[in-house]
Formats: structure tokens, sequence, C-alpha cells
RNA sequence: GCACCUGUAGCUCAGUAGGAUAGAGCAACGGUUUCCUAAACCGUGUGCCGGGGGUUCAAAUCCCUCCAGGUGCGCCA
């Protein structure tokens, strides 16, 4: 792997023999602007230490140091020593790797052997899949694709909302009012049509909430005629849902929802029993956290039965023994940062030291124009429409701009899904969004399609070139500052995929392509590809590969397609 | 009331484990196409980085405090 900073801090530590080397690799960082350099080395901390002036440090330095084959030189601005990266050593290299590793340029082997849960998308049963529900499934699944590329052995789980209360509503509802017939036809509105009827008839008949909690109690008892109702649900639902994992070309390891840990939860309590974490309180199980600063987490209602925090306390072990994860990481809304503390102190108290390695992934909320969705108003925004809506206009504007392209479904699906995901993984998971058709709608600038079309004329071009790449070019002929800018880009990509893991936060890689993909059309609009001198061609060439390779890499890992013609 | 998150250009947001003159996109205005895809490129303007203190050689970034918005706090998940 080339790593020029690591390099660079190597030969540094010889002059520095105070700090360590991973402590100097730390430091090391990329100016502002690369008239200054390609990597600099500020020397203000050392100040203390040398008990000089941070430029005498920087000056010191670079009198001593040995630029061996690789920097062409040194210099001192402030208190900073700024490198300069032979440029032809500095193209091969980059290149070099590009045209080595292909399509495995920025993986690596750090995870080998460590297991890697991630749990994403989750959605209710019974009920829609709505715009909200994307969040949580693009990001899970492209921190699987993240984690997968460097190494890791990574489950993806869809923690399926199968089980609870509701279920009682909506079997007292179907009992009551329902029709076999419109829930096999349309499941999710059939559905979700009882649920909100069900709240209706129950503000003026109480008597319907006790009804329903009556019948989870004999789901949870496996009553025959409730687990059969369940399991129809649950059957019918997970039609729909499989729909748009197949429009997203998003697959799990295991639908291991709820439901799967309702046997499990018996002996969590009792371990938790033995413990001696649990207390009465109102007729209720709590785990009181004050030690934590934490409020009390209810474990068992008055009625006996069991919360969301029990299953996902059994859901943990239960991973913990089946998959002995590195880490276990929860895609899961803000809203429920609470919860997870909660759940990981429970752990703690009952002597899982692993609890450490249980990660909550929190994104902000999703709202709409017209205020916060509400599944029980109506006012909410299905996801498949706004797919079906994105690849429409995308067709639209294939028509227009390139009437002839070949299998315009399929590209106008890549492309439009393409821009949903995209912008959903455009900014920071943590902040709050509203969800405007316009914005996911938008395919010029910072956008999928920017970044795909990009790719696609990197693609043509090479097409059109109808030769292979050679990677015995002359790096010379590449050393102008825009050729140069998108080889500074291609460079960092390793460390921006190892970013967005340690953080885990794909947007990282999503900004980043973005600026490959501008560096790499100012270079498209200012230098002529296919050009007389063979030399020059070829050279340029081997540019155009490197950026069609890094995009499609990236892209990849944020769970989009990229088109070869758009 | 308590806890957590957010506050950067008209709008949407970046800002790399404190660092050099705070950057993109959108919107606005102007320009580029007999030439490899104009979903592109170039140019023009804008900032009390929410306010106030503090730490530091250096703060949008760390600490304190206040303000604004959001979220969460026992029988939902």
């Amino acid at each position: 792997m080339i790593n020029f900073k690591k390099r660079l801090s190597k030969e540094l530590f010889k002059n520095i023999p105070q700090l360590a080397e991973e402590e100097i690799l730390m430091m090391i960082e990329i100016p502002p602007n690369s008239e200054m350099g390609d990597f600099a080395f500020p020397c203000f901390k050392l100040a203390k230490v040398f008990k000089k002036a941070p430029n005498i440090i920087a000056d010191d330095i670079a009198k001593g140091l040995d630029k061996g084959d690789f920097i062409d030189r040194v210099e001192i601005a402030g208190g900073y020593l700024n490198f300069f990266i032979d440029r032809e050593y500095f193209i091969e290299t980059v290149l070099g790797e590009v045209l080595l590793r292909k399509e495995t340029y920025g993986s690596s082997l750090i995870g080998d052997g460590k297991n890697v849960i991630v749990e994403f998308s989750s959605p209710n049963i019974a009920k829609p899949f709505h715009i909200g529900h994307i969040r949580t499934t693009v990001i899970g699944s492209s921190l699987y694709n993240i984690y997968k590329f460097l190494g890791y052995n990574t489950i993806a789980i869809n923690h399926l909302g199968d089980y609870g209360t509701q279920f009682g509503k909506l079997i007292v509802a179907f009992k009551n009012w329902g029709n076999e017939e419109e829930v096999r036809t349309n499941p999710i509105a059939a559905l979700l049509d009882l649920y909100v009827k069900f709240h209706k008839e129950a503000e003026t008949k109480p008597e319907l909430e006790d009804e329903s909690r009556q019948w989870f109690k004999k789901l949870e008892n496996g009553d025959d005629e409730a687990v059969k109702l369940w399991e129809w649900f649950r059957e019918v639902s997970l039609e729909e849902f499989n729909r748009v994992y197949d429009i997203l070309d998003i697959t799990f390891d295991s639908f291991a929802g709820e439901s799967f840990y309702s046997d499990k939860m018996p002996a969590v309590i009792n371990m938790m029993e033995e413990r001696g974490i649990i207390e009465k309180s109102d007729g209720a199980d709590i785990v009181d956290l004050e030690p934590f600063g934490l409020p009390p987490a209810l474990i068992k209602k008055g009625d006996g039965s069991t919360l969301y925090i029990t299953r996902d306390l059994a859901a943990a072990i239960y991973r913990k023994e089946t998959y002995d994860f590195y880490k276990n990481i929860y895609v899961v809304g803000s809203q429920q940062i609470l919860h997870f503390q909660q759940m990981k102190k429970i752990l703690y108290l009952m002597g899982f030291e692993w609890e450490k390695d249980c990660v909550h992934v929190p994104f902000g909320m999703v709202g709409l124009e017209d205020g916060t969705m509400s599944t029980r108003e109506g006012r909410v925004v299905f996801l498949e429409d706004v797919l079906n809506k994105a690849v429409e206009k995308t067709r639209d504007i294939i028509n227009e701009k390139n009437p002839n392209l070949e299998n315009l479904d399929e590209i106008a699906k890549q492309v439009g899904i393409g821009a949903v995901i995209f912008e959903e993984l455009s900014n920071n998971r943590i902040k709050d969004y509203t969800f405007t058709w316009d914005k996911v709608l938008n395919f010029e600038g910072e956008t999928g399609p920017y970044v795909q079309y990009t790719h696609a004329r990197a693609s043509s071009v090479l097409k059109r070139a109808g030769t292979d790449i050679d990677s015995n070019f002359k790096p010379e002929l590449l050393a102008d500052d825009i050729t140069l800018e998108i080889l500074r880009e291609i460079q960092q990509f390793p460390e921006i995929v190892e970013d967005a893991q340690r953080k885990n936060e794909p947007s990282i890689i999503t900004r980043h392509i973005i600026d490959i993909a501008q560096a790499f059309n100012r270079f498209y609009h200012e230098h002529p590809i296919l050009v007389e001198d063979e030399e020059l061609k070829k050279a340029r060439l081997v540019v155009v590969f490197a950026v069609k390779q890094v995009l499609s890499i990236g892209l990849a890992l944020l769970g989009i397609k990229a088109p070869e013609k758009m």
C-alpha cells in the first residue's frame, strides 16, 4: 500500500526520536493549498520540548532530513515544514497502485477474522415502508459494504419489528373488522387501515386495549390462533418489504427480528434476577440505573409481559454467543440514544464486558415540509413512491438528452435509485432533515447522477480509445496542476474509506467522490484525451481509468450502481 | 425540570482527531457546444462560524455559560 504519510513519518522519526513514530504520523496534515506543499508537519508542539521557536525547529529538522527518492524539496513556512513529493514519483506510485489493485484499490485486510454485525432497516410489520426508513436502510447497507471492503466478516441483520402489543391490537382489529381478501391483495394498506381503525375505536371503547393486551399475551404463550394470524401478517408484510429491498438491491443475512427472541427472554430475565439487578416498582420490574445518571429501565410490565429492551438484551446476548462479534452495530434513529445507553449499562451490570463492542450509530429524523410524518394521520411519503418517481424522472431526462440509449429501463433505474441513495448519504447522518421532492429529484451539482455521469464519461472515453490501458506511461506528461489535483484526491481515497469506517459515516465517502468527480470534470474539459500524440494519450488514459475505477468503487460502497453509459 | 443532539453565505450543507487566507452545491447574473456525453465547465458576490466568557503559540473545532430549534425521559417499539 502506498502511504506517503507513513514514509514521511518514518523519515521524520529519525530526526525527532522524542516522539513516537505513530504520533508523528498523526500530526502530518495536508496543507490547505497545494502550492504550499503536498504534506505538512507542524512544529509548534515541539517548541516546548526543544525550548526553541517552531520555525527554528523546522529548519533543524529539514537540515537533518534524508529526502530519499521521494521527497523533492522541503520548505519552511512559519512553524510548518512543508514537503513536496517528487512529482513523477507521486504520479507513478498513485496510478501504479490503482492499476495494480483495480477494484480492490482502497480495500484492506485490517478486519480479517473479525465478525461485525450491522443491524439496520428493521421496519415494523404491518406498517408502511416510508421515507423515514430510508436512512437506516441506506446507511446500514453502506456500512455493511464498507466493513466488508476492509476485510471484516460482515453480517447484515434486519431486526424486524414483528412483535409487541401492536400485534395484539392488530389481531383484535382483524377479528372484528378484517377481511381476508383485502389483506391478501393489499397487505400493508389493509393492515394499516385495521391499525388506524383500532385506535379510532379504542377512543370510545377502552376495553379494546385490554383485549389486545390479552391477545398479545396469548401470542407470547404460543396460542394457535394468535400465532397463525401473526405468521400470516408477517409473511405478507415481508413480501412487500422485499420488493423495496429488491429495488435497492439490498440483501440481509438474517431476518431474526424481535419475535425470534421471544423464547430467549425468560433466560435473560433469570440472569438479571440472579445478578440481583432487578427491582419491583409500581408492580413492574425495573433496573435502577441511577449510578450511571440514567433513568430506570423498564424490563417487565405489571401484567408480566416483556418490553422492547428485554428483546434487545436477549438479541445482544444471542448474537455474542452465535457470532462472537467484534462489533455489534445498531443503525437506529437518534430518538433511541437513551434506549441503547440503558441497554449497554444493563449488559454491563450483567457482567458482559463486551457491551463496549455494541455501538449505536444514530441518525437524525426525517421530517416533511408540513410537519413530522404520522402514519396514523396518513401524513406519510412511501419509499417506493419516491424511488419510482425518481426513476420516472430519470427516464424523462434520458429521453431528452440521450434518446438512443440502450436498455433505458435498467439505466433509468440505476440513476434514479442512485440519486435517492446518494442524497440520503450526502449529509452527516446525525442531522435532521426535511424531505422535499425538489431535493431528491435534483440531478445537478453535488448529486448521485453527477458522479454517475462523470463515471459514464470516463467509461465512454475508455471505450472510444479502443486500446488496453498501458501501465508503461510517461509520468512527466501528467505533471500539471489539474491532473495532479485528481491524483491527490485518488491518493487520499484509502484513508477516506478507513475514516468512514472509524466514524461509521458513509457521507465521508460521498463527499470525497464528489471531489474526485469535480477534479475529473475540470480535467476532462481542459485536456483532450484522445489526442494524436500517442504518449500523451496513453498517459491521460491511465488517469481516466483510475478515476473510473475509484468512482465505481466509491459508488459501490454507497450501494449505488455505476452505469457505463447514461 | 433533567439529559442528549443541532446552530457556519439568501437556501442545503462540508470543514480532515485544535492549525496556515473558513469552503462546496443550489439559487442569481454573465460566459463556454462544428471538439472524447452541456446531467458538464469557467467567471462574479456574500460570512460578528448563534451570543458572551475561558484554555492555547493557534479555536468554527476543546471547557463554562446563555439563547434558539429538535429529540428523549416506567408499563409503545
